[in-house]
RNA sequence: UACCCCGUGGUGUAAUGGUAGCACAACUGGUUUUGGUCCAGUUAGUCUAGGUUCGAGUCCUGGCGGGGUAGCCA
């Protein structure tokens, strides 16, 4: 139960609001929505459904210089792709201008606002600091006459864009500064995208906001939490007014890991073309992750897994992609691909031959139905399923060794094809008549299953790989002088040509997400896929496990005698006084690398002073061994050694933690190594 | 340095004042014609110091830490 439920709850049980949720999703329409905005949708549109209210879909367009119809129909789009829908309860901000205007002048008459005369500066000046009280503007005690005359002025266009405000007499010295007499309308002589040149004096979002939500008779307005401060002034408005007043709930926004979710800066990423646009499939808008082959219902899980809290948090960006899996795993039909083909020639495998072999489209989901697919004396096969000289555990297709194909036959590689150079281009392979469908009668297992696809039949295809669109966790995170496009992965999108597809593929309709056996998630690109050219975007990959054991069996651990080894039990509990003996001093770091078997585990080679000794640290998520060397760190000197996952560490080093992130202490300058700290 | 909000495993989150639970991630093992899926298990947490109480993650006070706020943006 989160703080939202609780308070409907209270609300319905007390019959606040006549047992009535109505709630609204109000964007200003100067930008796409993203995954963020997905949150705030699923769960404005969420709460009605949940208590069988009503969620409007409003576009808040009370700036004309920023505001566009473009986005007022991808905004459309997008929140009905993710599912929801509003009826006829779509309204514009814009439409309640006239109201507004009435209750404008309502609140000169009651002598709670005033026209002033001060600049945009003055105001600012005027209104003071965080931490000293703003002082009044000398046009404050103008009659209610004469604001209401100069109101009118205003109105009726007499005055320069930014000559006059019309304020709210509230309080210059409040500690919430939103209540030091905000501005209530501009003068602004632009066209609005909608009223025209109706208008030359516009208002502002937190005189506008309050109205629009009273004026539709919303009950809870939900929000983000960056607007807590201002509920004080919404209510205030509201109860001037005497006009129905919603309650106002705030939570926090949607962060994830590896990427950016403010407008500014994936309209930067945009603009400066480090995407393609904005639903390019490395984007967090919603287009961006249509395109990518997202699935709504996928998108609406994960906000729910994500839940509602007032806590600014960062979500993983695995989160995302398990309930992306989970859903994909149970709808998307399995077909066969091949990303980097290797031609495999089937010896004993009459020439010119075909038959067809049934395949299960979806194992999880019966209703899905089987299709054919041809088999022939020629196949592409993965290349890296394919090694010559296989690692132990490697259940793939190498010399001698037998493997399955999908849904086909015994495979039995005879001899590996080479060019001069000595590169591997073609497989000669014998099959197994007597396995088709893929069992041996003489019940002989073997270990591995490998896609494939009939050379002569195969669609060729352009395959783009996407990966995470930065490298940091947190992009922001940089160094002095840079910004967030320093931390940009180069290798966020992979295009590949020439790549193999089973050719039932080729009537792929868009929208449509595939799983590519033992590959990854992948679909038709919405934009560029054409019968003649086909284009497919990786969605996502499929977990790996055998990634994972590769990368554990590749490094070859060096193994080293732990020389003394120094039982070492739990932590030692350091009271205050044997604090001042911990002996801190810096040290170069000669050498790093990855401790084997732990991942998360740099093995260092330190220089201090003359002495040379090794510490282990659990540094391995923040510092590549690459990074870290020639670093002058500090470390404690005087700890008793200590085993870790098998590795001796005498000593430890000191950091500081914020957040996901670590950073080692380091020294600048000429400080030798072994220098005393303290 | 003012005001407001917030601190629960690595991450995201539950818990009328009454056994700190779930999911993701990680790690084991099992099943498997996808090294997918599925199943079983392991590791791991209430920021801190006091107070109230039979009993505190929850209530109170202080500290520490994080976020927000000084647009004629929304």
């Amino acid at each position: 139960m989160d703080f939202i439920r609780a308070i409907i709850n209270e609300h319905m049980a007390k019959g606040t609001y006549q047992q009535r949720v109505h709630t609204r999703f109000p964007p200003e329409p100067n930008g796409y929505l993203h995954i963020g905005h997905a949150k705030a949708i699923c769960i404005d549109f969420g709460m009605a459904l949940e208590y069988g209210g009503k969620c409007n879909l409003r576009m808040d367009d009370t700036n004309p210089c920023k505001e566009d119809t473009e986005y007022v129909d991808a905004i459309i789009e997008d929140v009905h792709w993710l599912g929801f829908d509003w009826d006829d309860r779509f309204y514009y901000a814009s439409d309640y201008f006239d109201q507004m205007y009435e209750y404008a002048e309502e609140m000169i008459n009651q002598g709670k606002a005033y026209v002033d005369d001060l600049t945009a500066d003055e105001i600012r000046e005027y209104r003071g600091t965080l931490t000293e009280p703003g002082k009044e503007s000398p046009c404050r005690n103008r009659s209610i006459a004469e604001n209401l005359a100069l109101f009118r002025r205003m109105r009726a266009g007499e005055f320069p864009d930014g000559s006059r405000t019309l304020r709210a007499k509230i309080d210059m010295a409040s500690p919430n500064l939103n209540m030091r007499d905000p501005v209530m309308y501009r003068v602004l002589h632009a066209e609005h995208h909608r009223t025209g040149d109706k208008w030359c004096i516009y208002p502002m979002y937190d005189w506008a906001h309050g109205l629009e939500d009273s004026l539709e008779g919303i009950t809870h307005s939900l929000c983000s939490l960056e607007f807590e401060n201002h509920r004080p002034l919404y209510d205030w408005f509201l109860i001037q007014l005497g006009v129905h007043k919603p309650q106002q709930i705030e939570f926090s926004r949607l962060n994830l890991t590896y990427t950016v979710m403010s407008k500014r800066k994936l309209l930067r990423l945009v603009k400066e073309g480090f995407v393609s646009g904005w639903d390019d499939p490395r984007m967090p808008t919603l287009c961006g992750l249509r395109r990518r082959g997202y699935t709504p219902e996928s998108l609406r899980n994960f906000v729910a897994k994500v839940g509602i809290t007032k806590f600014a948090s960062t979500t993983d960006v695995v989160l995302l992609e398990h309930c992306l899996r989970e859903h994909l795993n149970q709808i998307a039909p399995r077909a066969m691909a091949v990303l980097d083909p290797l031609k495999v020639v089937i010896t004993n495998y009459p020439e010119g031959q075909v038959e067809y072999l049934e395949a299960i489209n979806n194992p999880e989901d019966p209703n899905a139905g089987t299709r054919q697919i041809p088999f022939g004396r020629e196949l592409y096969i993965e290349r890296e399923d394919f090694m010559e000289n296989p690692p132990a555990k490697f259940h793939r297709l190498s010399p001698g060794s037998e493997v399955r194909l999908r849904w086909g036959y015994f495979l039995t590689c005879t001899e590996a094809v080479k060019d001069a150079a000595g590169n591997v281009v073609e497989l000669r392979c014998t099959y197994d008549p007597a396995t088709k469908g893929g069992n041996a009668p003489d019940g002989r297992k073997v270990k591995g299953t490998i896609h494939w696809v009939s050379a002569t039949h195969a669609k060729d295809a352009e395959i783009r790989l996407y990966d995470r669109l930065f490298v940091k966790e947190n992009p922001e995170e940089c160094e002095e002088g840079q910004d967030f496009t320093a931390n940009l992965n180069p290798d966020s999108l992979t295009m590949l040509k020439g790549c193999k597809l089973e050719p039932s593929l080729a009537e792929a309709p868009a929208g449509t997400t595939y799983q590519f056996e033992r590959l990854g998630y992948f679909c038709p690109d919405n934009r560029d896929s054409k019968p003649g050219h086909l284009v497919f975007n990786r969605t996502v990959q499929l977990r790996d496990t055998w990634a994972k054991i590769a990368q554990k069996e590749a490094p070859k651990p060096a193994p080293k005698a732990p020389a003394a080894e120094a039982p070492v039990e739990g932590v030692a509990l350091i009271g205050i006084d044997d604090f001042a003996k911990v002996e801190l001093k810096t040290a170069k770091v000669l050498a790093a690398e990855v401790v084997p078997e732990a991942d998360r585990l740099l093995k260092l080679q330190v220089e201090i002073g003359s002495e040379t000794r090794q510490i282990v640290a659990g540094v391995a998520q923040f510092y590549t061994p690459e990074e870290i060397v020639g670093k002058t760190i500090v470390v404690v000197a005087n700890l008793e050694p200590a085993v870790i996952r098998g590795v001796q560490s005498n000593g430890m080093l000191l950091a500081a933690k914020k957040k996901r992130n670590l950073r080692l202490i380091t020294v600048d300058g000429d400080i030798p190594s072994g220098a005393s700290i303290g």
